[in-house]
DNA sequence: TATAATTAAGTAAACGTTTACCTAGAGAGA
DNA sequence: TCTCTCTAGGTAAACGTTTACTTAATTATA
């Protein structure tokens, strides 16, 4: 049987009023040895207290939510160990959830968390969509949304990446450089960021006085596969460049494989350019140039304004967009 | 104001005990009038039952803890995924904690979830250490470790995959492709998994009459640093090897990187094997020819052993050894 | 010395459920 | 008609805490 402050004060002889003070350092008004003799009991039964029952009674638990699409998505580690960093600090504990990006396990897992009591969620979604606006709608509780906003949500705070400055400016390089004919290999236009990245591409090339050719553009998903096959395609329609600044890191790493195989030298022949740097990126031959988005910060940072919208419930919304960062490696001469 | 059963059942005219019933589906009693009432007043005033408040009662918060040292080691996402798919499947969520392998983070986390009220939790530590098991001792909820177990430990389940005979396997497959002098780039001899494969892969060299010889073999870290460095030393100390076999695919990354610097060709003059395949040995160039060790599958299989334990304590104890498999692609010819 | 303030506790309701047990009425069987 | 068994639902305690309010004793103040 698991003991409990009703054990313990009786052991102590005492109220679990008491003890309740006491464990929760509410303690001004314990003497000494009161203080004393309860915390040795608890010591010696290794009493834990049941904050299941706190919660009861304080509507706190303690506990966030964290709806990402996949884990296994390099992309996500970095900020769910973001998130968890931070909530730890605080105290708090983090309910991890893969949506896939489906609207149904997206509304189920909000559901359950909701149940479950969590004093605010985290949440990103590839695709902008509304129902699950719907559902955040009648919480009682803050969400942050993270990377990509929803259409038409009203969430008490947002958190992105400046994908367009960090596309011109990785653009800018490139051209700056003397790269002439840069291919745009995207992600999907139906998401934000891809939108986005794809603005500060032709930004670039406009501010650079460079037509903007739409056969240099293709679009595409998230990942190598694609990016292999986008190079292919190119290739084969004759299309010339002799940069390739692509939507992601995975994109740009399919990029490369394809160019090797096709005795293309990077940089070479051809540089390319990423986004995102994922850990791969440092690991991959050549080592990837590319627009680094702060992902961990972005965890960190979504965890910190959840939890202070949970502690302030009257803080006002707040929407904070980080800055991405240029590195520099050998994928670009 | 949150909307309750009491006043569910006061709207309804019946009593909280009908709600509850008919919530649970505990509702072989209820007439179909009294049911589809509740249930279009749970519809219309959105109810949510506050599954904190059963908890009290049942004694069961239906989420299990997930301790590993640090999600974003590309080993774990893939494990945090079997995890979390199969919880999810049975209606638990999973509360995502990173140790950094630090002994006090752990004890932390174990109390924390202790608290919590956790049903069960699933922990993965890459040192053997005894301390940490007196707290899992303590505890009244069935633990299972998983990868690497520890040592005086009575957890309930286990899992680990089968290290020793998967790195004869691929020793043996390097031998029988006519490598003769066979470097090992293990890892920390302080870690089962690292012992293991280093006996694999002595048994190989021996069932195939090869003399191990100790100047092949190096201790590291299961990283791509480590992997980088260890060939560079061996070729320093002009040690002669045409295969490498890499404690884990880090390893084996960062080797091909520094072979690739040395102009030696990759599988042409050496090749080289590595451990764990994961996403990035499909990317890397070469692709790594790998022993496949089944991460979601270790995830998935002890969360389903942990599931099983909480809803019979009374199981004994399980012990689960996943089979690896070999996965030939272009780093070895 | 009488009163006020402080200290060191204790009392008991409340949090939102679940569940073992109870009850009243209706129909069935003898 | 009487008893038995269902059916449909209700009663109230219990889960383990927290906390606003109370109380008794002690100390300080006038």
């Amino acid at each position: 049987m698991k003991i409990t402050i009703k054990d313990i004060a009786k052991m102590a002889d005492v109220s679990t009023a008491t003890v309740s003070k006491i464990v929760n350092h509410k303690d001004q008004n314990i003497s000494h040895a009161t203080r004393q003799k309860v915390l040795d009991l608890i010591e010696a039964h290794n009493y834990v207290p049941n904050r299941i029952a706190s919660s009861m009674i304080t509507k706190k638990t303690h506990s966030i939510g964290l709806i990402i699409p996949d884990i296994t998505n390099p992309f996500f580690p970095e900020v769910a160990r973001g998130v968890e960093d931070y909530a730890n600090m605080e105290g708090y504990h983090v309910v991890l959830c893969n949506s896939d990006n489906k609207l149904d396990k997206e509304v189920s897992y909000i559901g359950m968390l909701q149940e479950k009591m969590v004093d605010g969620i985290i949440f990103t979604s590839s695709s902008l969509r509304n129902k699950v606006s719907k559902e955040f709608l009648r919480l009682q509780i803050p969400v942050i949304t993270v990377d990509r906003d929803i259409t038409g949500m009203r969430a008490q705070g947002k958190i992105t990446v400046d994908n367009t400055s960090g596309a011109y400016q990785g653009v800018s390089y490139m051209i700056e450089r003397g790269y002439k004919r840069i291919l745009h290999l995207g992600g999907p236009m139906t998401s934000k960021p891809a939108l986005d990245r794809f603005e500060g591409y032709r930004n670039a090339l406009s501010d650079y006085g460079i037509q903007f050719d739409e056969k240099l553009f293709f679009e595409g998903n998230y990942n190598a596969q694609w990016g292999y096959e986008g190079v292919l395609e190119a290739l084969t329609n004759k299309i010339e460049f002799d940069g390739i600044f692509c939507g992601n890191d995975m994109i740009a790493i399919g990029a490369i494989k394809a160019l090797n195989e096709k005795g293309i030298s990077v940089p070479g022949n051809v540089g390319v350019m990423g986004f995102d740097d994922i850990y791969m990126a440092t690991v991959v031959t050549p080592n990837l140039t590319t627009v680094c988005q702060p992902n961990y910060q972005m965890g960190y940072k979504a965890a910190e304004m959840l939890i202070e919208l949970i502690k302030h419930p009257e803080a006002k919304m707040m929407d904070v967009v980080l800055k991405t960062k240029l590195v520099i490696r050998e994928s670009t001469k």
